[in-house]
RNA sequence: GGGCCCCUAGCUCAGUGGUAGAGCACGUGACUUUUAAUCACGGUGUCCCGGGUUCGAUCCCCGGGGGGCCCA
């Protein structure tokens, strides 16, 4: 028998042993008088004295983190996820049967504690048990109590082995909770009415990315998970709707890495009469406070570095960081007109080392050479504006220079945190956009945009000007959080599917 | 998709071409204010999987699986 088997029949016996003492194995509920982070909130800064004169009746509960056993004076750690304390069971201050009950726990058991608050000679809070009741049993040997669970993969497929034993995990996710309660009341706050729409949807647009399929059995019907919310938000703004927004999964078929999950978050908002400007204004605003409220600072640290959340953010121009990079790069001037011009764009991207493809115009290649060249730098907040109309199927362009629209990325901590633009309402200029996205998806483009009669019949009632944004929820709290990989702020990522029988 | 690294007890980790180790956890005993409790004693195992080389492979080689980081 391996450890592991022996410890799992050990525990087990205890629960039989529990349950032939005629007590019920799986209680129905149990009612608390305190939460034992509320005893610790309360009473961690009582003196002996104190707690000895207000005499504190308590009964809480929650799970085993500790046992020191001394035969007939014994210490139980007792966790309820945000605070410990612990319990002092002494055989003579407990009836028969609460103390042949203590002998049957294990590690990880759940248990409910009657008694009075004390404080021990060494000087910690303790519950001074009168009662034990038992909870639920633990079957499974826990993760290690000092050094926790180390092994991510584990962490990442049995997420609650993690919240279990890493306090850091929990935090993480608490913080992740008030961010986008943050989020949520500095959107509702100004005005903008939490709207749902459909996640499931026949025509997967507003990205350029490739889709889930699915399929719908009734209806007989192919259905992608959408990649974004966009074109029905923006219907909705068609119909009236002037502020709305959405806090949402979005899903796109593509690679996994510290930056990437197949299913992340995204608030996406848009605004009847505003424009790009006004939604970079709104977005410092929105970082800077959603940061002060969750996580009580807009000076964060993030991988080693400090990082100023507060307003003004610094503003760059795509193509002019591009060709300041690669002149940077190349140890002579690059004219910006490298950058609009397919051959020289693409001689550039050669002399850079940047592969481009057959069918990529200036404004792909530009792209190209911002991201390989000036991302990973733009560690303090940033707003990288004005992209190329070829990469933006969706934005409006700028009155003087069609080959650009009106468009901003949000940079921080070296990856792109929100996407933003003055929304395309030309609905004859929106079909020639698709068109010619189709263009770029019968080149074999899979990511390229499909054509949407739908949502172009929309733009036809009129949609006022606006400006829209999508703001990363998992990366803003990668930021927030100094967390390096966006699985470490998503509870349950993604991962590959192992053999049958193979643990865990 | 490519490169590099990792996989040994339930957990955290050492280690070796010749019967596989530590701490925690677990079991037995002692202990009525301990706190990574302590002390004594005890058993831990598909060394990720498959193949090869070898008298002998957990170790070396090849293939596969899972994971991490970097690149695309």
């Amino acid at each position: 028998m391996t450890a592991y088997d022996e410890q799992v029949a050990q525990r087990r016996a205890n629960l039989e042993e529990l349950g032939k003492l005629g007590i019920e194995i799986y209680p129905r509920r149990f009612e608390r008088r305190h939460t034992i982070a509320g005893l610790v909130d309360a009473y961690g800064a009582r003196s002996h004295d104190e707690l000895e004169a207000a005499r504190v009746e308590t009964i809480t509960a929650g799970r085993i983190l500790g046992i020191r056993a001394f035969g007939k004076a014994n210490f139980l750690v007792l966790s309820d996820g945000a605070a410990r304390i612990q319990a002092y069971i002494r055989q003579d201050s407990l009836d028969e049967l609460g103390f042949r009950v203590f002998k049957l726990l294990d590690f990880g058991d759940w248990v409910g504690i009657e008694g009075r608050l004390f404080r021990t000679k060494t000087g910690e809070l303790t519950i001074w048990a009168s009662r034990l009741h038992f909870l639920a049993k633990c079957l499974l040997p826990l993760p290690e109590k000092w050094h926790g669970l180390a092994d991510v993969e584990t962490r990442y497929r049995q997420r609650y082995l993690d919240l279990i034993v890493n306090p850091d995990s929990r935090r993480v996710f608490e913080a992740r909770s008030r961010i986008v309660g943050a989020i949520r009341a500095f959107m509702t706050a100004r005005g903008y009415l939490e709207v749902e729409t459909p996640m499931m949807q026949p025509i997967a647009g507003g990205a350029l990315a490739r889709p889930f399929t699915t399929h719908h059995n009734t209806l007989d019907m192919p259905l992608y998970l959408r990649i974004a919310p966009e074109l029905y938000l923006k219907r909705l703004t068609v119909g009236g709707l002037e502020k709305v927004f959405e806090i949402n999964r979005n899903f796109r078929n593509e690679g996994i890495s510290t930056q990437h999950n197949p299913e992340f978050t995204m608030m996406e908002f848009y605004e009847a009469y505003a424009d790009y400007h006004r939604l970079m204004a709104l977005t410092e605003e929105l970082i800077a406070e959603v940061a002060r409220s969750a996580v009580g600072t807009d000076r964060v640290t993030f991988g080693g570095r400090e990082i100023g959340l507060a307003p003004p953010f610094a503003r760059l121009s795509l193509r002019e960081a591009a060709r300041a990079a690669a002149s940077a790069r190349l140890g002579r001037e690059v004219p910006e007109r490298a950058l609009r011009d397919r051959a020289a764009a693409s001689v550039l991207a050669r002399d850079l080392a940047i592969e481009v493809g057959q069918a990529d115009g200036a404004g792909r290649i530009a792209a190209a050479i911002f991201e390989a060249l000036c991302e990973d730098a733009l560690v303090q907040p940033t707003f990288v504006y004005d992209f190329p109309t070829e990469v933006s199927p969706l934005s409006k362009q700028k009155p003087d220079d069609p080959d650009t629209v009106e468009r901003f990325e949000l940079y921080i901590g070296g990856f792109e945190v929100a996407n933003a633009f003055s929304e395309l309402n030309d609905p004859v200029e929106q079909r020639r956009r698709f068109e010619a996205q189709l263009s770029s998806r019968a080149r074999g483009d899979l990511e390229a945009h499909a054509m949407d009669e739908d949502y172009l019949r929309a733009l036809e009632y009129g949609l006022p000007p606006t400006g829209g944004e999508g703001v990363g929820i998992d990366r803003l709290v990668m930021v927030l959080t100094d967390s390096p990989s966006i699985r470490d702020v998503i509870l349950f990522p993604l991962m590959r599917r192992r053999e049958q029988g193979s643990a865990p």
